[in-house]
DNA sequence: ACAATCTGCTTAAACGCTTGATCAAAAGTG
DNA sequence: CACTTTTGATCAAGCGTTTAAGCAGATTGT
């Protein structure tokens, strides 16, 4: 750009007109060495700030004032070739746009990520079997450190053959026939959880409504409620349980079941099925938390905290199971015991179980 | 570091292919060259399957052979190097988690992306600006193709400099002082859109519930209610326009207000308005779409299509967003006119506006 | 004072791949 | 049969870095 630049150097490269429209030459490590006096290892050792690397302090000002002059950037291409593997995690997700959980998961895991000096590819699938392949196929191709492989709601999966060929860790998803390293939301807990804020409020006749479809969260939920229910001594009555499809119209159309049971609080399988329970019994001219406390779960954003009353709920932990899983890829968290780590999810109380009261002693 | 790997297999000697293929590491080109018995560059030519490459039916089968057995894979880094510039469109996002808009927009710029060899690398900055310079610093060492600039809700901003040292594309966002290629939705014919939704089931006094806040969304919906009407020989009653935050507590407080006005319908600024107000009309005994039709806007996935009544609203086309931002970013769709793309906002009519009426023919 | 050490920097060999330039042999010409 | 062309494959020069090894000159130690 200087007079004096220009005169020691042509700069233009007549081979190769510039076809987009506003992208500038390329400068390399060569051009900033060229233009402190000094060699390409001499910029390479200032750039990336070797420990043992002995550079005059002269010099090495030189080579940062070149470089902020020409506006250098490092070729993170060139480097990794050199270097063998990348900076990058890739990670599959078998629904981004679906649902607004993968979104968290993705966040987690860019943030964890960043924080070592990793960048997120990420690849959306949406279940599709030949689009995950090459996906994986991608990552690999790029020397991926490793894999994060995702699905949007807790459950069994297989493992693609070719996610075998390097790291890789499996999130809010798990292999039932295999040791692989995975990172699962711990069912269990979020349903004792969210069963205890009903036993905290001394509810006694707590309902629960199940979802029909089979996975993990099914079965983890239900044993956390009964759990609740033993640990604060009330009988367990599976005429209290029953299932509906998870969504508001399941919720919805569970209340006439609900009121037979004659009980003073519900837990529901999930918020969207608790949104059409409110309008159930709503329709039914029963108030929110004094005739029906009410308490669901996954605290899906955009909804739980707006409904009317606020819904308490217990929380997936999405974002920290992105995060664990790149911590896990990564090395820094070793898996305790068994490969599958299970994250708390924890309660969020909110109107929909009456006032809050922060006493919170358990009752009884 | 893959210290369980490394420890499994020392690995010295590089020129026999080892038994179990996959898992060793480094399988260059040039081991598929020594396994063939050609040169690197013979299988170069293969495996890019270079149309003027003059190669033996023999060696090329042989060839392909061999990279199955040694389980090949092209080093992308390397070839991303030679070329130059990689297959790589950075998509820098300013909410991932908050929202399930960016998933669709992710979602739509993967699918484009991947239609044309390109590979995403995702930022989420959460609207940090160190954060977002380190993002785009990152995506230009990376030399990317270019970069997606994109904001959760559609609004001016500002384009950070560092954007301009690629080739970049506004997404849902716009610069007003540049003549920045951008995409965005168009808010005045999706106003319009949820208007006519209303009109053509008769209603002659609609009211409109804007946000508060100020937004190319706030000025364009409006504009568009005032052309629908327009159209349909309504006057344009400035009493029937008022404002509320736009969310559910906003939806819900503007009831007794809306009440006052003598209406039969109402477009609200967003679904999660009329999710509110859904509950304060249905508090005062109302009928959802009987006494009260009413259209959203946002086509909120999980809430709108399972509200009760179902709602009728204006999709924001959140996935086109993605996917015209990288038509444009790749040259594929030339700007037509001003550079900034605006996307159709498509309605979706379900049961809160009454009984579909397939006839749909514009009334009067 | 002479070797040993330290300093500051350079050389050059990779890293895995692409590609224009070559080249030997086979196949067409006339 | 002496050529030109075609075919099939190799050579070798990079792409922008990193890094072990090397090498002068200055600074020690004894």
């Amino acid at each position: 750009m200087t007079s004096e630049k220009s005169l020691r150097e042509p700069e233009v490269n007549p081979s190769h007109p510039p076809a987009t429209p506003r992208t500038s030459h390329p400068v390399t490590m060569r051009d900033v060495a060229e233009g402190a006096g000094v060699s390409v290892a001499t910029v390479s050792l200032v750039v990336n700030n070797k420990k043992d690397a002995r550079i005059g302090a002269g010099t090495r000002k030189r080579v940062l004032e070149t470089i902020r002059e020409l506006g250098y950037r490092p070729n993170a291409l060139a480097k990794n070739l050199v270097s063998g593997s990348s900076r990058f995690i890739g990670l599959v997700a078998d629904a981004i746009a679906t649902t607004p959980f993968a979104g968290q998961i993705i966040h987690g895991a860019q943030d964890e990520a960043w924080k070592h000096g990793f960048v997120l590819l990420v690849a959306n699938t949406e279940g599709d079997e030949p689009v995950e392949k090459d996906a994986i196929s991608m990552m690999l191709e790029h020397k991926v450190r490793g894999i994060l492989y995702s699905t949007w709601f807790h459950r069994p999966t297989q493992i693609p053959a070719a996610l075998q060929e390097t790291d890789f860790v499996l999130v809010n998803c798990f292999s039932p026939d295999s040791d692989a390293l995975a990172v699962v939301p711990d069912e269990v807990h979020g349903g004792r959880e969210a069963t205890d804020i009903l036993v905290r409020k001394g509810h006694r006749r707590i309902a629960f409504i199940n979802a029909t479809i089979p996975a993990p969260a099914k079965d983890g939920r239900l044993q956390g409620y009964r759990e609740a229910l033993e640990s604060a001594g009330i009988a367990f009555d599976p005429h209290l349980v029953f299932d509906a499809y998870p969504d508001q119209e399941g919720g919805y159309g569970a209340v006439e079941e609900l009121l037979k049971r004659d009980v003073t609080a519900v837990f529901c399988y999930n918020d969207r099925m608790a949104m059409g329970l409110y309008d159930g019994l709503k329709q039914e001219g029963l108030s929110i938390p004094d005739d029906m406390a009410v308490v669901g779960f996954d605290n899906q954003e955009v909804i739980a905290a707006h409904m009317r009353p606020p819904l308490s709920t217990v929380a997936l932990p999405h974002y920290e199971l992105g995060a664990a899983g790149v911590r896990l890829l990564l090395g820094v968290d070793e898996p305790a015991g068994s490969p599958v780590l299970k994250l708390e999810c924890p309660p969020v109380e909110r109107d929909s179980v009456g006032p809050i009261t922060l006493t919170g002693s358990r009752l009884l």
